[in-house]
DNA sequence: GAAGCAAAAATTGTATACGGTTTTTGCTTG
DNA sequence: CAAGCAAAAACCGTATACAATTTTTGCTTC
């Protein structure tokens, strides 16, 4: 509960750059994600980690079952600390755990989905008004830099770190905003429209969303709080319009998955 | 064989004698509030609630520190669920815990505190219009049975009661809402209030609250989604204007509380 | 051949033991 | 008598072992 850690958190994230090409957690994209968990320093939270990175990349899908010896064995931990960390993230509503089940990764419903957009079409404007009056040249810089990047990303092809990019470019605005309860509430709101998006997602040409972080980044830079509230407001609404809600997709189980594959 | 057998029986007799007066979580006032946690229902969640229901009642004051042994010992359990209990708290807000130095009860700042109401002010009166528009009968006759309760515990004198009531209040309109998402925002907003108001509380008269519950109470019967907008938006503005978030209140540890007691 | 049931395998829930870090305490020394 | 330091106690982090539950599998039977 600290207020004064969110922006820390997020500008941290400017020396993702200095390491290679490994997936250590801390040189992971998913790094400006870190302040949603409350666990101490250590394995279990660069496992949490590692597991929401590739949860929001999309290289794990909703559905997958997590058993503990599996991920213990991944990441060369013992299950203790691989329980710390699917209890963490189980908490931020990324995974699932039934009572001698185990954890999966969560299914939202089409319910689950409508709520979490609608959510954010109130808090994120808010969060956008507060970031345009806070907003400092660093911060603007910075912002260009997650833009550019996710650029870079759609012209690779990898859908996943464009994605996980695009998250981080909302998050890095609640943290601009200085409300740490805003931004607990977005980074888990977040994290919930990556598993939805990869349920749910059928629209093929995601330039639109770059469009609409250009326009923000222009009120940013005008410092126009209500013009940012707007922008904000309208670019959630079309992402919520992006989603098939009517109709199911992909209903397959990891079973079903597999089977198509193979 | 029968070491382990023996003290699991100590161990449930010892549950279930010590807490001879009617502290079941099961059956206490916050049952209202077990939404907020990810634990598959076990040993872990009813410590979980016992824990939230005595920082919700003020029992257990902001600075507390709460050792694992200790809880253990109280509740009749093993470190490796007073561990996932307490790290259920922390990821709600209600415990800090640092790395080596256990849990403690989060000391909200006063910036901490401005943060949650203004969150508040913003969700909730959305929530309340949702809840008027699909408020039942039954819903009808619970919120005046919450309201009457409350009244009851004032009456008593008991303000944790009275605190935990008032709170329970809020929770039920969002469930009327049907919105697990607002839903869970403000069960954590609600109990971090808690935590304020034992820190930063100074108005002397509590019965503007009921006051304000009744009206909203009047737009729901009606069904008046703006009506209800309004005040739950007044209301809550008015809780943030009866802290004291100017000078420091409280400030003393446990330590300088247990020396002005004794 | 399908349905029902029992045994076995796999997986999670929990307790306990050991190692590392922090905090306290008591002594020494200026 | 205060300050610094060292020893010890307390506490948390992690691994491992055992118990309980679930899931799977193979057999029997209609």
């Amino acid at each position: 509960m600290s207020s004064s850690a969110a922006k820390s958190a997020v500008r941290s994230t400017a020396k993702a750059s200095g390491q290679t090409g490994g997936q250590t957690a801390g040189s992971s994209i998913a790094e400006g994600f870190n302040g949603a968990f409350s666990l101490p320093p250590g394995p279990a939270l660069e496992i949490c980690l590692r597991l929401q990175n590739a949860i929001i990349e999309h290289r794990l899908q909703p559905g997958t079952r997590l058993s503990e010896d599996e991920v213990g064995e991944i990441y060369g931990a013992g299950r203790t600390v691989v329980r710390s960390a699917l209890q963490a993230l189980a908490h931020s509503g990324l995974l699932e755990i039934k009572r001698n089940r185990g954890a999966s990764v969560a299914k939202p419903t089409v319910g689950d989905a409508h709520e979490v957009f609608e959510a954010r079409a109130l808090i994120e404007p808010e969060v956008a008004r507060r970031a345009a009056a806070r907003i400092t040249d660093a911060d603007l810089t910075r912002l260009k830099a997650h833009i550019e990047a996710e650029h870079q990303a759609l012209a690779d092809n990898d859908m996943g770190k464009a994605l996980a990019l695009s998250g981080l470019f909302h998050i890095d605005i609640a943290g601009i905003a200085e409300h740490s309860v805003y931004a607990a509430m977005i980074q888990s709101l977040i994290t919930k429209s990556s598993l939805i998006i990869a349920l749910y997602w059928v629209r093929p040409d995601t330039a639109c969303e770059s469009h609409a972080h250009h326009a923000l980044l222009d009120a940013f830079e005008q410092k126009d709080g209500d013009a940012a509230h707007a922008l904000m407001r309208s670019h959630l609404i079309d992402l919520h319009s992006g989603l098939n809600l009517k109709t199911r997709v992909r209903t397959e189980t990891s079973l079903a998955e597999a089977l198509a594959g193979g």
